[in-house]
DNA sequence: TTTCAACATGCAGTTTATTCATATTCGAAG
DNA sequence: CTTCGAATATGAATAAACTGCATGTTGAAA
């Protein structure tokens, strides 16, 4: 039934264009007996000759110049995947489908974004902006390709690039009775309103790393979507957020709110990169994270920190 | 460098529609083995994963989605060419390009083609006008496929159709002297004027059947390319004309000039179809001549006979 | 007729594809 | 945590194919 062979193209074409068996062999690096053989094992499956070979150059018959057509079509679109696939395999190209589990880093994934496209335009870019479905499974499952996260679970077959820390900081309104404090601590809160996004409390590391140890539960937790929201009911009274040091520069510059870190020593968590393993090398992936990197210290010159280790589970 | 051959494009378009390799296995016909090792095989060639295999259904990589889109774009070309070889091999389709050696036989040719192509309509079809070549080794050498001519060689590799047998007449003015004669004998026309297509003398019935025979040569010869004017100059006495007596049918029935036979028993030529002896038996060309002998009987019918035998060389 | 180049062919060695039998892996269910 | 089943991987054996070599055949030109 399927019967042409890419192999049977290639020779037709070398044979249309040196014309004869002879040197249509040097051009696909056979003999001449082989393909001699292969032409005429071809001829005999397919019921019908191909060319005459008793005419210099070789005359092709309607069988001849169909294949030849078909040769036509198909072998630069071979030829072209197989360019594609070298790229591919080299890692100078790929798929990067990304997520992000902590909202505020659009701030500078979107530039590290920007910059990246430029060195890698073969790279086929996406975020999944949405928040409802967990993006450590899907990366694994291979649904993506990097989650951006503050909390590395140790699982076989995903790695992590630390990109950098920061400082999750306590932002209240300039006249709040805690702007008095020269740090906040846990039972401070336990009258305060949360603002927060509207995510899982585990994923939030005012909890996670703070007031759950401590065993305190706020008076309230109150959910927005945006910075700029959360800022803002801070800014009025409304509550309390904790944000990275980062994403509160700008407001602090405005001299618009207050902020204190939790503890003496503050809460520093560190943003990795998480990738599947097979893909850790691949220049690409390793492209995108020293990109993100780089433009992560050049917007947040001083407010956060490089000085990491990589990752290692016990 | 060459890696990628169709069997891997079929298997991973089996392996999307399904969703596993025991499935697409049965569907490609081969054991999931096979196609294990066939897909293991291939990923090492290109250097990369082409799909994820512990999900349900599988999951394809960058490099797998590349390859599916390289079978979506070639299969299709590759079937349609596999089904379009069946029907050149079934002898159902192929080229026919043809040369006439008689002017005259584009007054039949032409209706034939027309009902040929409504019969076979993916036979390319193209006929030669231009006398200015050999169509006998041409058919040979391949740049034709079909001869129309009254003088077979016998040369091997080619066969010939007998199509009919018509009258060579001599056409002469009304009021010519010849008109008086029963029949016209070769020192008849040692004073005429011969009016003829624009062709080698040993191509002319006229010269090779009537008077080179009889050591003959007529007082002057003129050309004509068209049928039409031949007869317009035949008709205003300017000369005589060897046609065929088919050709001259309409001109008789309007009384425009008069015919007399070449000799006692006339010259009777017979046309043939040379085709290249492979191609004798392909259903298209039998169809063809067919076709051709039908046409003729019709439009002819009665001026040409059809009684033939199949023409045998010693 | 000879000669030369191109093509065909028989055979042998090698590679490749496939299958069978079996092992491993993964996920789900108990 | 163990078991079970489905899917995939693997190893070895076999069959098929591709290829190259040596040689035969053919056609065209000298």
């Amino acid at each position: 039934m399927s019967q042409v062979e890419l192999r049977h193209l290639r020779t037709l074409a070398a044979l249309r264009d040196s014309g004869s068996l002879v040197e249509a062999a040097e051009r696909v690096h056979l003999t001449q007996s082989a393909l001699s053989h292969q032409m005429k094992e071809l001829e005999t499956r397919i019921g019908c000759a191909l060319f005459v070979r008793k005419t210099r150059p070789v005359r092709f018959t309607s069988a001849g110049a169909r294949l030849l057509a078909l040769a036509d079509q198909t072998l630069p679109l071979v030829h072209t995947a197989e360019l594609d696939l070298q790229r591919l395999a080299g890692g100078e190209s790929g798929r990067l489908y990304m997520a992000i589990e902590c909202h505020s880093c659009f701030e500078w994934l979107l530039p590290a974004i920007d910059t990246y496209r430029n060195e890698w335009a073969d790279v086929e870019l996406d975020i999944a902006s949405g928040f409802h479905f967990a993006p450590l499974p899907a990366l694994a499952r291979g649904d993506l390709d990097l989650v951006i996260t503050a909390d590395p679970v140790d699982e076989p077959g995903i790695h992590y690039f630390p990109l950098f820390s920061y400082e999750a900081k306590l932002a209240v309104a300039k006249d709040h009775a805690l702007v008095a404090k020269q740090w906040v601590e846990p039972a401070d809160l336990v009258q305060e309103t949360i603002i927060s996004y509207p995510v899982d409390r585990d994923r939030l590391d005012l909890f996670t790393s703070f007031l759950d140890p401590a065993g305190v539960e706020p008076a309230r937790v109150r959910h927005a979507e945006l910075t700029t929201m959360i800022v803002q009911l801070v800014a009025s009274g409304r509550g309390v957020a904790c944000l990275p040091n980062w994403a509160l520069y700008e407001y602090l510059q405005n001299d618009y709110l207050s902020v204190r870190s939790l503890g003496e020593d503050g809460v520093w968590p560190t943003l990795y990169g998480a990738v599947r393993a097979d893909q850790a090398d691949a220049p690409f992936m390793s492209g995108f994270v020293d990109v993100a990197k780089e433009t992560c210290f050049k917007n947040l010159k001083g407010i956060v920190t490089a000085e990491l280790e990589p990752l290692k589970f016990r």
